[in-house]
RNA sequence: UGCCCCGUGGUGUAAUUGGCAACACAAGGGAUUUUGGUUCCUUUAUUCUAGGUUCGAGUCCUAGCGGGGUAGCCA
């Protein structure tokens, strides 16, 4: 036993978890000269979301933490939903979330086990073959306040238990027409107790047995077992299974097999998003998004097509705790979890999205200079690169208002303003077409005040803005990302209405940009900052050379739109 | 309605054996700034309720209230 590696990086402080192996470990006889085994053990039935991230960096941090492993455990019980493809994308988002495991196994490596396992049991009269249907059980099993009853099936020797469960096996019986059961306590307040079904017979092929059975466990009767088989310490679930446990403790106790011991925590609510497995399938199957890796997805390979990176979403991870309170975070935490690191890493480039000419009057006609630009203020290391300037610039649209009230320090009429990086203008006059919309601004520049210039250069004025060259400038598509759902929680729909109803019909804006020339040459996956806009990721897929496709990340912290808003 | 779990600023998470309730984000105010970004300073605000044990309770006990989970041959 290890102790937690003294972390620089973070102000962690121990979640009830981490507290509670350190117990483990200090008191528990059977964990004497063992190190930490976890285990992320995710379903292959659907991509991982950022839900799994928390358990994924549980499970792995508390390895790393304590020096132990964690192994990558697909659950792979139910062969009707699962795949290769969910197999395979599972893989890739671990890794790509920065986690390496120890092994890779699958429920289905031990069905043989399990098998056996199941046999014991009925041996020693713990388990029995069921003839009753779906509906029938369901009546025997009772409600919350009454007690089941037992099933006149309950009763089978042990020989004829043997019989059935190996014709089960065989495939002589069909689908949905028997099920094996422990024969535990059809009384007990705890529904996962009153005999709780082990098999169940099941014609599908498996993504990796193919059709070597047709009797697949349950959850209950493979997970733990599986966990057992890999020395698993501390097996992480989420609350949802917290009453499962008992049955959980009672197989283990009563094949006699290593225990491990079941820890619940609450999983990840995230505002404005949904985070049902099935829900998220719907969202991909009816088209409501492009696929599982749709950046405005909460999928794993959603953020990272939108541009997330690893480091942010371990950030978020790490800033948002564990507890066995069931809460919502807020996604402006992820989003800031996200600014956070950009702002550090991304260069700064100069993009307008919606463009408006501006023609300096006094600028010479042909001239073109080159104007020195800071990558990232924030990291020196990342250099400077140059920026062509010209008669003929695009600024953003909204940074000039006509009848700006004064607390607007953008471009206004006879209102000066700094290009950033280049001189100081001034708006002359404004040109408007038929229908009264601003065209063009005729501005005069003051040739004193060019950046890096001098003293004179000096001069201030209240606004800076970013803008494009006309003549240097290229096109280029970006997406302008926004939440899928306009509900806080997307899941609470009224009467008659669905999560479906609470999507975001503008979640997805497509407009063409001016960006500045070093932008369009920018490889697929980079991500930048468009100065006093957003964070922005060349799209890796739709990106083509010299023509990036960008998708927006998350926007800057917008001060003046709260000012705005105000008035 | 049974059983299980959980209630700490607006949100999330901390608080050695019971010993000055803290951190992050959000919100407000200010400074700096050639990004209305970043950074820095600052303010507001917290133990669900009622009893009990104790010199002392967020922590232990009892009751109440509130929230969540649970009646798949899903996981």
């Amino acid at each position: 036993m290890t102790h937690p590696a003294e972390n620089p990086e973070s102000h962690h402080h121990k979640n009830f978890i981490e507290i509670e192996v350190e117990k483990d470990f200090a008191n528990k006889e059977s964990l004497q000269g063992k190190t930490i085994q976890t285990r992320f053990p995710p379903e292959p039935n659907g991509y991982l979301h950022i839900g799994h991230a928390k358990s994924i960096c549980l499970n792995f941090g508390l390895a790393k933490t304590y020096g132990g492993k964690c192994n990558l455990r697909f659950d792979d019980t139910n062969p009707s939903k699962e795949s290769q493809e969910y197999v395979d994308s599972i893989q890739r988002d671990v890794r790509w979330l920065g986690f390496q495991w120890d092994n890779l196994f699958y429920a289905s490596d031990y069905f043989q086990q399990l098998y056996d396992w199941a046999l014991q049991l009925i041996r020693e009269g713990h388990a029995y073959v069921c003839d009753l249907s779906a509906e029938q059980m369901r009546e025997y099993r009772g409600t919350l306040t009454e007690p089941g009853k037992n099933s006149p099936y309950r009763d089978r020797t042990v020989d004829e238990n043997m019989d059935l469960f190996f014709r089960m096996k065989s495939g002589e019986f069909a689908e949905g027409t028997r099920t094996l059961r422990a024969k535990i306590d059809m009384g007990s307040p705890n529904f996962n107790l009153r005999d709780p079904v082990l098999y169940r017979i099941m014609n599908a092929h498996h993504h990796r047995t193919g059709n070597d059975w047709c009797i697949y466990p349950m959850y209950d009767w493979a997970h733990g077992q599986s966990d057992s088989i890999e020395g698993i310490t501390h097996s992480i679930c989420t609350l949802e299974f917290e009453n499962h446990r008992p049955l959980y403790d009672w197989f283990c106790k009563t094949l006699r097999i290593f225990h491990p011991r079941q820890v619940e925590f609450a999983r990840l609510n995230l505002s404005y998003t949904v985070m049902s497995k099935r829900k998220l399938l719907q969202l991909v199957t009816e088209k409501h998004v492009e696929g599982w890796d749709d950046p405005r997805m909460p999928t794993i390979s959603g953020y990272r097509r939108r541009g997330y990176t690893p480091e942010s979403i371990r950030n978020f991870c790490e800033t948002i705790g564990v507890a066995r309170f069931n809460g919502v975070i807020d996604v402006l935490v992820l989003e800031n979890a996200v600014r956070d690191h950009l702002n550090k890493t991304a260069s700064r480039y100069m993009a307008i999205l919606d463009p408006v000419k501006v023609t300096l009057i006094n600028y010479p006609d042909d001239q073109v200079e080159e104007l020195e630009a800071v990558n990232n203020p924030e990291d020196p290391a990342a250099g400077s690169r140059k920026l062509p300037f010209s008669k003929t610039l695009f600024i953003e649209r909204e940074d000039f208002m006509e009848n700006a009230p004064s607390k607007f320090f953008r471009l206004k009429p006879g209102g000066e303003v700094r290009l950033r990086y280049a001189y100081i203008i001034k708006c002359e006059e404004v040109i408007k077409d038929s229908s009264g919309k601003v065209i063009e601004l005729k501005c005069s520049y003051d040739p004193q005040t060019k950046s890096g210039s001098g003293p004179s250069a000096e001069r201030k004025v209240k606004g800076t803005i970013h803008w494009v060259s006309a003549s240097t400038g290229h096109c280029a598509e970006v997406r302008l990302y926004d939440r899928l759902f306009l509900s806080e929680t997307p899941e609470e729909a009224p009467e008659a209405k669905t999560f479906l109803d609470n999507i975001n019909p503008n979640s997805k804006t497509v407009l063409h940009a001016v960006i500045e020339p070093a932008l369009a040459q920018i490889l697929p996956g980079t991500r930048v900052q468009f100065e006093r806009n957003g964070y922005y990721c060349a799209d890796q897929i739709d990106s083509k050379p010299g023509a990036p496709v960008f998708n927006r990340i998350v926007t800057l912290k917008d001060t003046w739109a709260k000012i705005a808003a105000k008035e």
